[in-house]
RNA sequence: GUCUCCAUCGUCUAGGGGUUAGGACACCGGGUUUUCAUCCCGGCAACGGGGGUUCGAUUCCCCCUGGAGAUGCCA
């Protein structure tokens, strides 16, 4: 049997690193297995529902390079909407009504507060709903809920024996009914179901055979076999992922930093670099092969290699990576990536002049090496198009100088500045080191007041071919500015 | 509290009854270099503890400890 393997976010956020790494091990599955991978939307909760979130997993799928075979819109098991299931929801709750595995229950909020509360209080060793309708007589049942009464489904979980259930990773897993959590609404007041029962339902349905997500459903796992059981079907295969936590050990989320992919999409990173940093979260191919594209995850990935242990997430690896990736994209494809930025930014205008094309070109293989994350572009080449705001002299100051010594260096330096242009790095160079020699320092002393003068800071692309882009002119003027300003401040 | 799961360098991980316990990030040195970055070389650094089983356990079993997750009319 082929497999058939879903991602079923909840539009209530924006897909977060967590969800992705599901959507992604799970899309790998299919496509290592020759398989289907369906996407479906599990928006039940009416109340966090919200537009944007639909919209936001849209792009981040897109972005990411991922389709799906079957979803919304696609595919002979629709709608892939649970908000257009509701009819079949209900037939199938009033089955389980029929058949006795189920219940109606009046139990007002306010009573199952009292209930919480109680049990809190008395650290009694059964937490959760009391069972209060549990037995109420069904026909009596019926007829409140006919006269309006409020009211939800709970699903009658046995009080004895146990249901195991096999995961992929973990093997066997079995937990005792009395253990399950009592009864849990499968129904809720607005008339939708809960994910327990949609999510049966459905995967059922839509024919899934490997349910993979995160581990932190492993304890509603034999909830759903006892589901799968009332229904009469067979329970496909589980396979949960291990956790994505935080540095302080915790679940990840916000407060851990950047979380969602869209900040991580805004905030300078590629997709091939998120790919292959979260495919090495909890799965690993062999002892030493650290880069995969997408294309090698969809044949490589295998249930074997996956990793039991929950796994921090580490933004420093993730930095790497995404440098890598900078560096190893072909330039026309990266270029198309910078000018937006250098737009936004306003340090290139929009549309871009051939002048500041130019420039960008030539600049372009100087920052190529040094950039991590795309947005440092703009503040990396801002010399370049905009005059240097301000200075901060003592960046200017070589170790073991003073303030007062920098305007000699920078004074000789501009006269050195004329024919610039005319003469190869080699002769600059050449005509450098000598002034260095003539006023007794060495080269990096030289060069390091020169940077600050034509670039604003001392870490900068490389002196010599950014004065080239910059125009001696120019050049020659920053460093007289800045000569003039020591001058001053050192008087 | 209860239930469940987990446990190799700081982090991601490989490995598995006998290994100098391997790789990567980070960090620290060194080289290339006009700064930074890239690149190259080198270094630091781990089997949580206690019992078994065994000729031999980091590896298998048990206990402890630690961590996490769940305990919702959220998914």
């Amino acid at each position: 049997m082929s497999v058939r393997v879903r991602y079923a976010p909840s539009p209530t956020g924006l897909q977060h690193i967590g969800g992705v790494r599901t959507a992604l091990f799970n899309y790998f599955y299919a496509r290592a297995k020759g398989g289907q991978f369906i996407l479906r939307i599990e928006d039940t909760d009416r109340e966090r529902y919200n537009d944007e979130s639909l919209q936001d997993l849209y792009d981040t799928l897109e972005w990411l390079g991922i389709d799906w075979d079957e979803g919304p819109g696609k595919g002979d098991y629709g709608p892939y909407v649970q908000s257009e299931r509701f009819d079949l929801y209900q037939e199938y709750a009033r089955k389980l009504l029929d058949d006795g595995k189920a219940y109606y229950c009046f139990c007002t909020a306010e009573r199952l507060d009292a209930v919480r509360e109680e049990q809190k209080k008395q650290k009694s060793k059964n937490q959760g709903y009391d069972r209060h309708c549990r037995d109420l007589d069904p026909a009596e049942a019926l007829k409140r809920k006919e006269a309006g009464e409020p009211c939800v489904i709970r699903l009658k979980v046995p009080m004895e024996g146990k249901t195991t259930f096999h995961d992929e990773i973990m093997g066997d897993i079995t937990r005792k009914n009395s253990d399950v959590s009592p009864d849990p609404v499968i129904v809720k007041t607005d008339g939708f179901p809960t994910y327990h029962l949609a999510n049966v339902i459905d995967d059922h349905m839509m024919g899934i055979t490997h349910i993979m997500r995160a581990q932190e459903w492993i304890p509603s796992g034999p909830l759903h076999v006892l589901l799968y059981q009332a229904f009469g079907w067979e329970a496909p295969r589980y396979c949960h992922l291990p956790l994505v936590m935080g540095k302080d050990g915790s679940k990840l989320s916000k407060r851990h930093g950047a979380t969602s992919l869209r900040d991580f999409r805004l905030g300078g990173y590629l997709p091939e670099a998120i790919i292959n940093y979260i495919s090495l979260l909890g799965w690993s191919f062999d002892d030493s092969r650290e880069f995969f594209s997408r294309e090698d995850l969809e044949k490589l990935f295998t249930l074997e290699k996956l990793n039991k242990a929950p796994a921090v997430f580490d933004y420093r690896k993730l930095e790497w990576f995404n440098g890598h990736y900078i560096r190893q994209r072909d330039p026309e494809s990266l270029k198309a990536l910078l000018l937006p930025i250098l737009q936004a930014d306003g340090v290139v205008s929009d549309p871009v002049t051939d002048k500041e094309m130019a420039i960008f070109d030539g600049a372009f293989p100087l920052i190529r090496e040094r950039l991590k994350l795309t947005t440092q572009v703009s503040e990396m080449i801002r010399f370049l198009f905009k005059e240097i705001e301000s200075y901060t002299t003592a960046d200017a100051v070589p170790k073991k100088m003073e303030a007062s010594d920098v305007p000699g260096i920078l004074d000789s330096c501009a006269a050195l500045l004329d024919g610039f242009e005319a003469r190869s790095d080699e002769e600059n160079e050449k005509l450098f080191y000598d002034k260095a020699e003539e006023l007794g320092i060495k080269m990096g002393q030289i060069l390091q007041p020169l940077r600050v003068a034509v670039t604003g800071t001392n870490i900068s692309p490389p002196l010599f071919e950014s004065i080239r882009l910059l125009g001696a002119e120019k050049s020659e003027a920053r460093i007289r500015a800045l000569s003039e300003q020591i001058a001053k401040e050192t008087l």
